[in-house]
DNA sequence: ATATATTTTCAATAAATTTTGAAAATTCAA
DNA sequence: TTGAATTTTCAAAATTTATTGAAAATATAT
């Protein structure tokens, strides 16, 4: 297989893989391009590399920065802005648990946290399955969250760090 | 909070967060509507709680089944068809780990493994990027590979299922 | 076997999401 | 400043995905 077949089908799959994790296509699809273009490039090349337009190429690129895996780049000398991707892909893990925890696993354990705490009489059988489900989804995602913390910390930790470089 | 009205945004949220992942809302919320259900319930309990016709009904418990969430239960002596889900959050997390695992991380490492193979000059920074993307992506989901695994296992272990007990 | 209840299917419809492209805003060199 | 290059915005259009509902298939009681 050569090189741009085997580009365009990295690409258009990980765009499908995006979609089963609530990440659109587009999107997913030019992280892929970014991450495996050697240096930084421009909107333009992005729209042409990809057939897209410029509207949804800026929409995405600004959608990707948010979630801090892509950066622009200035570079001395050329008018238009480039961009480019986080490589390492333990560093593209990590900033996505970090985003993905606080965006939506701390919401919803705020939330189980106060249906916890509803009225009415737990000897029936309603009220106590419905505490028990609650109680059983938060206590696992509190269990999640603390786990995926030490994943986190673990790039700012020497110990731990040293420790997950074998995983790496 | 009265439980009507926790029941309801339970449903809700379930079913937003689902569609974070890739799952769609009615199924979410059909799952989320058994899980604080105490007994078996009918299509007609689930079209009547969620306002939703019978075929979407049909449909989406059909793919909880296929996800190994949900169970089709019979009653002696009653004509429908009941349905329930798995109350332990464990189970359901490890369920859908084996799920997703065998629907998209598996395929996805197959592919990155022939991706990897390209023909090329790996002195061209072009191929170096790609084969080293690639090659990251593969080594790392590898490693997810074998952590899940454990986890799934874990439930068949006796020892790992113990040491994950306290986790539980 | 027949009638009745129940489930399943799937084409048509509706809803949600994504994409476009052109106008507006911004940036920057001269 | 001015004007050309570039980026951003967002309403409209296109596409994708989800939902409906009625007909067909299936199951069950008598």
């Amino acid at each position: 297989m050569k090189l741009t077949e085997a580009k365009a089908q990295f690409i258009s799959s990980w765009g499908a893989f995006g979609t089963h994790w609530g990440i659109n296509r587009t999107m997913a699809q030019i992280h892929a391009l970014l991450l495996i273009s050697p240096d930084p490039i421009t909107q333009d090349d992005i729209m042409e590399q990809l057939s897209i337009s410029r509207g949804n190429v800026n929409m995405n690129t600004r959608d990707l920065i948010g979630w801090g895996l892509v950066d622009r780049v200035l570079i001395p000398g050329e008018r238009k802005e480039f961009f480019t991707a986080e490589k390492d892909i333990w560093k593209v893990a990590t900033q996505i648990i970090k985003e993905r925890k606080k965006r939506e696993l701390d919401p919803m354990l705020k939330l189980l946290t106060q249906l916890e705490q509803i009225e009415g009489d737990k000897k029936d059988k309603d009220v106590k399955q419905f505490v028990d489900t609650i109680a059983g989804i938060r206590k696992f995602g509190g269990q999640a969250d603390k786990v995926l913390d030490v994943m986190i910390k673990a790039d700012e930790s020497w110990f731990l760090g040293s420790l997950l470089k074998f995983f790496k």
